[in-house]
RNA sequence: GGCCCCAUCGUCUAACGGUUAGGACAUCAGAUUCUCAAUCUGGCAAUACGGGUUCGAUUCCCGUUGGGGUCACCA
């Protein structure tokens, strides 16, 4: 291609304007000056207004990587993809991420600004820099401009599919790599839009090999795809693969941390980062999460059919996020689970990670059940005040009747919340702050009147007779002392229980079934369901003595 | 379809070529002076299949089957 016709080209991607060299670029991003054995990373979501729970399986393992060699964890925003980008989704990731305890050492921080030297870190501020390594790769004849119309490029497919070729813009498909001058002058003369194409040097023939962090060694054959570099669009931003290699050299980045999707295309990334004539990276890929589908089998978790794919589902539930994060390095390294048990109080990042460990893992299956079990631990571990806090913030914001009957007795609701918590054997009912009214409504006289009759209330009123219902609390209040201590309220309601036609023995209840109502477990569920509308609570007792006199008398007679 | 990755209980996983194939979650049963998801005890439960190599294979090799990923001017 003449100079004249690349000047042209040249002149139609910047603008016009004049645009940098690459040592001047360079200039600006010196080496980083980092011990022996740090590495940078970099997490880099797109501002889709949506932040995937298997991204900050990726995030997590990106700042750890970074935290325990001394190193550096990026944030840079990759939004070239103008059409995807959702407003406000920026300050979303970050204040998500920040939430997990993710935030980042440099780029986008939690509060919004951007932090570091080696930015611009959001893409779309960065399209003079990439333009400046298209135009050398232009310039070296390792970029063409290429004119094919969508229409043109899936007609070509189609021709492959119908060939049973291999799909994809190469060799002789390749509709714009050896047009002449004149043609392209022409069709720039046109007024035509094209894209900038990487010239591949590679054959499909011949194979190479890479060595991953965590697969292993790779062998695949070489890329001999030219895909496009820069976009046909007014924004002439790059694509994927132009940005990553050009921004993770300028930044320093010195292992690529990224989902296992991108594996198929790493060898063109090896390509263009030889093309460009920088040092390749090391790459790490990582296993991607998934979930099991409805047809049956795994797949990916997806946006739209799995809630819990969105990280947003967790904070809405307000799951304790620190357990949702074990859970996740969990599924990473396999003894993270035994070091945890050992280490409950200690900050999930002094756990060593290992990348080595990852490479049994093959898109996991998300396990809500155990996700919900690091939950209820983390929870009954808390302190009461750190409880407290995080259950009163949740009703404030989202159960605002419950949040004011909580706040007009403090005291009340203190003795509320601590119930069966703490000691050696804590409730584990809480997996989830949004588990606040389902657990702690009973114990407020205007929510319990209020509120529509419970469903087990509900379900229990047609199981047991009206009637019966009444008989047994009355003879459960006859027998009732709110002075009285554990073991004398026990024997008031064994007696009551008995006077009502209920076993005290369970042996005995078996061997003569007719002769009972039921047993003592019977009649005090009764009890429960009246005085709470739930059939789990904690044990009668504690709850009479909280609730008082009154609540008991009242809900009971 | 081409290319790539992967194959141990339902799930996540552990096991220098020699283990009664281990753990966690789930599940089931029993125990705990009332319910319970808490606690304790116990049970069920896996090396996809077929060939090699080897004294010996979950482990190494080959094939089959199965699953996943990817083949965009999306990242």
């Amino acid at each position: 291609m003449s100079e004249e016709t690349k000047q042209r080209i040249i002149e139609l991607l910047s603008g016009g304007a004049e645009v940098s060299t690459r040592s001047a670029v360079e200039y600006r991003y010196p080496a980083r000056e980092l011990p022996e054995g740090a590495e940078v990373t970099r997490f880099c979501p797109s501002p889709t207004g949506f932040v995937h729970i298997g991204a900050i399986f990726t995030a997590m393992i990106c700042k750890r990587l970074a935290g325990q060699t001394n190193g550096v964890y990026i944030l840079r925003i990759e939004d070239t993809d103008k059409k995807r980008e959702v407003e406000g989704a920026r300050e979303l990731i970050a204040e998500q991420l920040a939430a997990f305890n993710l935030q980042a050492d440099e780029g986008l921080q939690a509060d919004g600004t951007i932090s570091g030297e080696y930015g611009p870190y959001v893409q779309s501020d960065r399209r003079d820099i990439y333009l400046t390594y298209a135009i050398d790769l232009l310039e070296r004849g390792r970029a063409y401009p290429c004119f094919a119309s969508m229409e043109e490029l899936q007609e070509a497919v189609k021709d492959q599919q119908a060939k049973k070729l291999r799909p994809g813009y190469y060799g002789e498909w390749a509709l714009w790599r050896d047009r002449t001058d004149e043609e392209v002058l022409q069709a720039l003369d046109a007024g035509k839009k094209f894209v900038l194409r990487f010239r591949s040097e590679g054959s499909h023939q011949k194979r190479m090999q890479f060595d991953d962090a965590i697969k292993g060694q790779m062998e695949v054959p070489e890329n001999d795809l030219d895909v496009p570099l820069i976009k046909s669009d007014e924004s002439r931003l790059p694509t994927y693969h132009l940005a990553h290699v050009v921004d993770d050299f300028l930044m320093g980045a010195t292992i690529i941390t990224r989902g296992e999707e991108w594996l198929p295309s790493t060898p063109l990334h090896i390509e263009l980062a030889q093309a460009l004539g920088i040092k390749t990276f090391k790459y790490a890929h990582t296993p991607v999460i998934s979930i099991v589908g409805a047809e049956g089998g795994k797949r990916k978790l997806s946006k739209r059919k799995d809630p819990e794919a969105d990280v947003a589902y967790w904070h809405k539930a307000a799951y304790p996020l620190k357990a949702v994060k074990a859970y996740l390095l969990g599924l990473a390294n396999s003894n993270f689970e035994d070091w945890y048990k050992e280490n409950p109080d200690a900050d999930l990042d002094e756990f060593e990670f290992s990348l080595d460990k990852l490479k049994t893992s093959r898109s996991p299956l998300l396990d809500m059940k155990k996700v919900e079990d690091y939950a209820k631990d983390e929870i009954a571990r808390m302190s009461q005040e750190h409880f407290n806090k995080e259950i009163l913030a949740w009703c404030e914001l989202h159960d605002k009747t419950l949040f004011d009957e909580m706040m007009a007795d403090p005291e009340y609701t203190k003795a509320v919340l601590a119930i069966e918590r703490g000691g050696d054997k804590p409730r584990k009912d809480v997996a989830k702050w949004s588990d606040a009214p389902e657990q702690f409504r009973y114990y407020y006289d205007f929510i319990f009147d209020s509120s529509v009759m419970p469903k087990a209330q509900c379900d229990f009123v047609e199981e047991v007779d009206l009637n019966e219902q009444s008989d047994v609390c009355e003879a459960f209040m006859k027998n009732y002392d709110h002075s009285a201590d554990k073991d004398t309220w026990f024997e008031n309601m064994k007696k009551s229980a008995e006077s009502a036609g209920y076993a005290l023995d369970r042996k005995e209840l078996k061997e003569n079934p007719d002769k009972f109502k039921g047993g003592l477990a019977d009649f005090a569920k009764i009890i429960r369901v009246k005085l709470t509308g739930k059939t789990r609570t904690p044990d009668l007792y504690t709850i009479m003595q909280i609730l008082g006199e009154v609540r008991v008398k009242n809900r009971l007679s």
